[in-house]
Order: C-alpha cells, then structure tokens, then sequence
DNA sequence: GGGAGCATCGGGGTCTTCCCTGATGTCGAT
DNA sequence: ATCGACATCAGGGAAGACCCCGATGCTCCC
C-alpha cells in the first residue's frame, strides 16, 4: 500500500484529506510546518508527500529542499489554494511531480497521488502552460538570433572563438591570419553587439548557448 | 473563430481530424510532408498547426523548427500513434504546447485544440512525467558545489563580480576596496579553480548557472 | 568605373589583466 | 602566546585587450 505523509498548517484540512485518502492509501504521517514535515518525511521515508504549498515557516519548496539535503528522495504533490503561475512554478522547480487545487474532490485527489506515485505527473492544463513556459525560457531554442545577423561570416567565427576565451595570438594562429585582422574583427564583434569587452560577450554568448 | 492548419503525411487521417475540428473551429490549410507544411504555416499564419510527429520527410520539430527559422510564431499541438519519451520530449522541446495521442477521440481533439489556442498545455500525465524529467534533468538546480565551498566568502564575491564583467577598478568600486586586494582575491579565485584568466572563469560559472 | 562591403594587415597608444614579492592587521584555535 | 587563515594593500612588470588612424585588395552591384 502506498505510504502517504500530509503536510499542512492548518489541521482541519489535512483531516478533510486525509478522510479522504483513508482507506486508498497508508497515512504514515502529518505536520503543520517546514521543519516537522522534514523530520516527519525523514523518519518515514514515505512514498508520496502531499504537501500544502504554503506553510507558516516557508513554502513546500522548503520541505522538498530540506529533505532532499537530508538525503530522502521522495515524491511529492503540491496542494494549494493558489493557482498563481508562480507558485506552482516554484514548487515545481523544487521537484515535486504534481501540483492540485484545493478545489479538487476526493476522486480527483485519489487519482492525482496515485498518478504521482506510479511517476505521472499531474497538473490542470492551465498550470501545465505554466510549467512549459517557465522550463522554455530557461532552455530559449537556438532561435534565428537577429542580433547575429548582423556579424558576417567572418565575425561569427572569431566571436564564437572570442567567447570559448581564446587569445587574439592563439585566434589568429587558428584562423590562420594576423593578430591585427583578428583585432579588427574583435572590435566589430564589440561594436555591433554593443559589448564593452570580451567578458560581456562570454556572457552574451553563454546565455545564448552559443558555444 | 480559431484559425488552424492540419499537417499529416496520410490524408485519411487529415479527413478524420477534419472531420472533427470542422464546425468548431476554421481549417484554413493542409499539408503532408515538412516543407509543404512550413509553406502553409507561413502563407496562413494559422492559430493553431495540428500536427503528425512523424513525417516522411522529417518530424513535427522540423516543422516548428523551419517555421520558426521563417518568422513565424504560432501555437503546435502534436499528434501521435506513439507515445515514446523521445517523441514527446523532441517535439516538446522543438516548441509544441501539447502532445496527443491519435487514439483520442473527437471531443477530446477539439478539447485541446481548444486549450492549446488558449495558452494552456495538453499532455496526459503520462507524458507530462517524461516533460518534466527531461527538462528537471537539464536543469540542475544550484546544488552545494564543493569547488565553490573551495574560495572563501569574500573570494566568492569577487569572483561573482568577475564573471560579470566587471573590471577590477569596478569591482573596487563596489566592494570599497583597493584595486589591489581586488587583485589578490582573483589571483586566488583563478588558483583554486585551476582557471588561467577571466574568461575561463565567466564560462565556468556560466555553465554552472552562478550569476 | 566608381562605390559599398568585406577581409586583410600595420603602427602606435592606453588601459587592463595577471603575476611576482612582500607587508600589515584581525581573528580564532591550539 | 603563537600560528594559521583571511582580508587588506603596495610596487613593478610582462602580456594581453582595446582603440585610433590608415592602407590594400577583392567582389558584387548599379
């Protein structure tokens, strides 16, 4: 039977799910803040953690935090009242696989934990948009980059050489020309990119994933 | 009323799936392989591109790819018989905001079509498990880095400084400290990270997400 | 045939980076 | 009380980065 630890500040909501998972589930263990939740998961070892997403002492990102640094990898599903992008964002982030409203029945809340604890992750499709845009930005496809269209060919190449932090000396022995047409390039790279030196246009280039 | 291109390499499919959608929502093109596809996209500009994983001439990526190379924004719900991690997660990546599979039936396709055109995400929480494993395995939250715990707190400052650029004379500035200890603390940054000059070090922390 | 854009170089200069040697003061631990 | 780790600073120097001005050749295009 899968084990099941609640975590929620306010009692009367983990007694509404827990009267609900009864019977489905093995309810191992309760808490009502950040640092009884950890010791709770860390004794228990349980197989799903549903965890309210604010707590008094922190948020459920605290909880998967702290149990993760002590060494307990478990599943968790966000519970919340809020379907705020960025909470869920948040919590998500920190690792758990599922995140529900407290708007949820008792079926609906059954079937997300048994989904979390069979691997599935469980969100509304609202909060699934959600999750892929913020996962998206921070990936940012090698898009047709305007801003590299503006370098010619040439400079395209002694930029990418410029960011792996190549020497002018050892660019131009690479591309077999001089330094100073190395220097030449290096300072249209700079100017059409409207970077002050090399350091920024490391910066430039590694948050683009040019490399 | 929502504008959407139908992209199946087998027209069979493309009649069921208009057969479908028509009615609820407006099928103003369709195509069957990829570049027949990105012309219709890009001829359209569609709100919503229905579109096969699996193309004789290449995959639904291709097409968003292509599309996106052309200037084109537009919203992609994937289609599939399989329902393959790697399926998903290519597409997903490529830019597609939801993934269903062909065994869905009627009101479930303009469901998502639906979804999809207003920004939400489309999976089943199968594949919204292999979504969030591909992408959680990317990006590496800021775990303790024992090469970090190598500097001291004011060599660690420094360094963050380093790696964004700023000049030495800067970075004094801003620590109210002399240029030179400025200097001591990256000659020591550079030691203990077996790097040889700032460059080396912007990437570094780059790569490790320290900004 | 002139002009624009590009790639190729040079001289010469200033500022920055990086490293060397060395020094002082604080603080905590032995 | 001493020792080690740390933060602070200095002088000086070699090498690199960056910028200015200027030059040559090449190709493409009107």
């Amino acid at each position: 039977m899968t084990r099941v630890v609640l975590v929620d500040d306010h009692s009367l909501v983990r007694a509404g799910v827990r009267s609900e998972l009864e019977g489905e589930f093995d309810i191992v263990g309760e808490a009502g803040d950040v640092p009884e939740a950890i010791d709770v998961i860390v004794r228990e070892k349980p197989d799903v953690v549903v965890c309210d997403v604010h707590l008094p002492s922190g948020t459920a990102a605290s909880v998967i935090a702290g149990a993760v640094a002590r060494g307990v990898t478990t599943v968790y599903l966000a519970l919340s009242v809020s379907d705020a992008a960025e909470d869920v964002i948040d919590v998500i982030r920190a690792g758990a696989r599922g995140y529900i409203t407290k708007a949820t029945d008792g079926p609906g809340l059954i079937d997300a934990v048994r989904r979390v604890a069979g691997g599935d992750a469980v969100f509304s499709p609202r909060l699934a948009g959600f999750v892929l845009d913020a996962f998206s930005a921070d990936i940012e496809l090698p898009s047709a980059d305007p801003e590299l269209d503006q370098l010619t060919a040439r400079e395209q190449e002694v930029m990418r050489l410029l960011a792996r932090g190549y020497a002018y000396k050892e660019i131009a022995r690479r591309l077999t020309i001089s330094i100073k047409t190395v220097e030449s390039h290096a300072g249209a790279v700079l100017r059409k990119l409207q970077l002050s030196n090399r350091n920024e246009l490391t910066r430039w280039a590694a948050d683009r994933r040019i490399l």
